[in-house]
DNA sequence: TGAAGGATTTGT
DNA sequence: CAAATCCTTCAC
């Protein structure tokens, strides 16, 4: 589960429904030739976060799950809110309020918009501090094996045959390809 | 210094 | 299916 605490203190939590992993000798991971200023953050230890941006719009969220000098990054593609954002709610309207909450935060470019995820967050660690912007959770209640999909990633070039990619089966903010 | 292209999203 | 839009990477 993603937490998100914004400046004012306002918290959102989003449990995590959709990922792809990126690793060494992947060739569609951004640290796959070597280290450079933009996947910098991919080589910090495990929790830390990669926010980069994409097509000049859009930013990524990635959490880092390996050991410090190991390039590799699992994109978080989407979240399941708690709530609406303010902003959210004046668009929809009310009988549509239920769906529109799980698909608020669908696709990686919508839930670092949603949430006001940026480049200012790279590289930040992933702590629950008072003061953080970002962290985990983990509840009680994991997520049944048989729920979960295993397939390959959307949108690549190279590596389209890797299937890193993880999502909750049947779930509404998953991406429909 | 320039050009090509990208882990996306939206509208035509 | 192409545009929006800007940053990164790589070639010259």
């Amino acid at each position: 589960m993603l937490v998100r605490q914004l400046e004012d203190g306002t918290c959102y939590r989003g449990t995590i429904v959709e990922t792809e992993a990126y690793a060494p000798g992947d060739p569609a991971c951004h640290a796959y030739k070597r280290q450079t200023p933009r996947n910098r953050a991919m080589f910090k230890a495990a929790g830390h976060m990669y926010v980069y941006l994409i097509y000049g719009m859009y930013h990524c969220l990635n959490i880092v799950t390996d050991a410090a000098g190991v390039g590799s990054a699992v994109l978080v593609r989407a979240v399941a809110l708690d709530r609406l954002p303010p902003r959210e709610i004046d668009q929809k309207k009310i009988n549509q309020k239920q769906r529109q909450l799980h698909r608020v935060a669908a696709g990686p470019g919508l839930l670092c918009r949603v949430l006001h995820i940026d480049r200012r967050h790279d590289g930040l660690p992933l702590v629950a501090q008072s003061q953080s912007p970002l962290w985990l959770d983990f509840p009680e209640q994991g997520l049944s094996p048989e729920d979960l999909v295993q397939t390959t990633r959307i949108g690549l070039t190279q590596g389209a045959d890797i299937p890193w990619r993880w999502y909750w089966r049947n779930h509404p903010a998953v991406s429909k390809r």
